[in-house]
DNA sequence: GTACTAATAT
DNA sequence: AATATTAGTA
């Protein structure tokens, strides 16, 4: 299968109001072997999208008569496309809104090349998702997609509903036009939904995440009641542990955990990960990006900011803390990982568009051999912190946990929850964010993952000793950009602020 | 009675 | 496999 798709010579809808910008991303696709077809406005675009079968829109954010997401919506609701945007828009919110109304990626407008290369994923992972709707019936076609061919073209006549009548309340949705008796529909935790629970563990952190906090925090009460947030947390919990588990012990060159943490990103994250075509190997594991079309979640708390909750009593029964052993804890994926990107303006590192990706999409979410990872922001992901905060702890740095040489950063920030605005990074007495626990993970991780990704990303030369700090005050600028850019919080990253960190590494 | 989590059912 | 429901506790 993976061979097929490789072949397949996808075709990209590039839209973009200003020409220079047009060609330019014209030539970079091309530059990928993408077939291109351009548009210099939507309208023109969904006129000519329907004679060609198109696999994936890549639009601009900003334009004259109809901005992306509107045109977004039309694409959606005609064709089902994936569309891809670009944007000069460099905020956490436009981000979450656009992502909300179905985008499968945003970037983040100084685009290069790279940028492209695997954006082919989003069209394989849109023919594989299973869409939550009436589109269930188009499962047929699925499994047409996997006897490879297929994979191009035909599924485009989905025409999505058209009864968005008055039903505000709940109810309605769901169920697609045969569907026989009004069931209530199960949810599907797509990649928004997803990321939003994650965020919402973040702002509340692990350690008292539990189902009705986190159902306020998300506050998309049309989609959600608290049982299945609570379903969905003792989902995830269980992919934490499992995680833990595995890593705990990762001594230098096993490669069982790889085997998690490669697969959770592989799989997860579609986008730009693997280099080129080829494989996604396994297959299992596929990514399916769905789109969240709920408007829904733009309501209030919507940044996580608000809210407040009450205090909660100490720790909770966040089982995980307590049965298992926490020991391992600290565990990174951090994240991102997974490309890290350039990064146009800011140091040089950071993030560039793909952490975007990165951030919110990435999803595979949890399932048994791959994960739950979505977001894959230090805090979340790396629940070992919150052990250690478990425990009190300030540690920062050196985990014990393992054997090898810890080596984990803490990020520990100043204030508590005083968090203006929803942030999250923020934090609980010690709150702080590992990287790598210790350089054989690391070191693993990079090479395990290595053969698919971008070297670049993960490695960052743990080799320290001497005095790269300058590797690590990139590497520790991306993460802490990674956390910024996944909204949460924003907290500058200042050199000062690096240096800080340095401070308490050990090395 | 409420909310949590583990277990079990669908 | 992913979600939902149930049951035992606090």
């Amino acid at each position: 299968m993976a061979g097929q798709i490789s072949t397949v010579r996808f075709k990209i809808l590039v839209v973009d109001d200003d020409s220079t910008c047009l060609k330019l991303v014209s030539s970079m696709l091309k530059k990928w072997n993408y077939e291109v077809v351009s548009a210099s406005c939507p309208v023109d675009a969904l006129s000519t999208v329907q004679f060609r079968d198109i696999d994936i829109v890549v639009t601009d954010l900003h334009m004259p008569k109809m901005n992306g997401l509107e045109f977004q919506k039309e694409i959606d609701k005609e064709y089902k496309l994936p569309v891809i945007i670009m944007s000069s828009n460099h905020k956490q919110a436009m981000l979450m809104k656009a992502l909300a109304c179905g985008v499968v990626f945003y970037m983040k407008k100084p685009v290069i090349p790279e940028d492209f290369k695997n954006i082919w994923q989003y069209a394989v992972a849109s023919k594989t998702a299973k869409p939550s709707r009436n589109i269930e019936r188009i499962e047929s076609i699925q499994v047409e997609n996997n006897s490879g061919s297929s994979m191009k073209k035909g599924k485009h006549g989905n025409k999505k509903d058209c009864k968005r009548k008055a039903h505000e309340k709940k109810k309605d949705d769901t169920e697609g036009e045969n569907s026989t008796v009004p069931k209530k529909a199960k949810v599907v935790w797509t990649d928004a939904l997803h990321n939003r629970f994650l965020q919402a563990i973040r702002y509340i952190t692990l350690e008292k995440a539990v189902p009705k906090k986190i159902y306020e925090v998300m506050n998309v009460p049309e989609l959600l009641t608290r049982d299945n947030v609570a379903s969905h947390l003792q989902k995830y919990r269980l992919f934490l542990k499992r995680v833990a588990d595995q890593k705990g012990f990762a001594s230098r060159n096993s490669m069982t955990m790889d085997r998690t943490l490669k697969s959770s990103f592989a799989s997860g994250y579609c986008n730009s990960l693997f280099n080129g075509h080829e494989k996604q190997t396994s297959a299992t594991s596929n990514p399916s990006f769905q789109s969240f079309k709920p408007t829904g979640f733009s309501s209030s708390n919507s940044a996580l900011t608000s809210s407040s909750w009450s205090p909660r009593y100490g720790f909770g029964q966040s089982s995980m803390l307590g049965g298992s052993t926490q020991a391992n804890v600290h565990k990174p994926i951090y994240g991102s990982s997974t490309k890290p990107i350039y990064q146009p303006n800011r140091t040089g590192f950071g993030l560039g568009s793909n952490d975007i990706g990165t951030n919110f999409l990435s999803r595979g979410a949890m399932s048994s051999s791959n994960s739950m990872h979505t977001i894959a922001t230090p805090s979340v992901m790396d629940f070992g912190k919150s052990g250690n905060s478990s425990y009190d702890t300030p540690s920062n740095h050196i985990n014990e946990g393992t054997g090898t040489g810890n080596v984990s950063f803490s990020f520990s920030n100043s204030n508590r929850n005083n968090n203006s605005g929803g942030q999250i990074m923020n934090g609980n007495n010690n709150d702080n964010a590992s990287v790598f626990d210790n350089i054989a993970d690391s070191q693993q991780f990079g090479q395990g993952v290595d053969t698919q990704t971008e070297p670049t990303n993960y490695q960052i030369s743990y080799h320290k000793k001497q005095g790269d700090n300058e590797n690590l005050t990139s590497e520790l600028n991306g993460l802490y950009l990674q956390a910024e850019n996944a909204g949460l919080g924003n907290q500058g990253c200042d050199d000062d602020f690096v240096e800080s960190l340095l401070s308490d590494l050990p090395f």
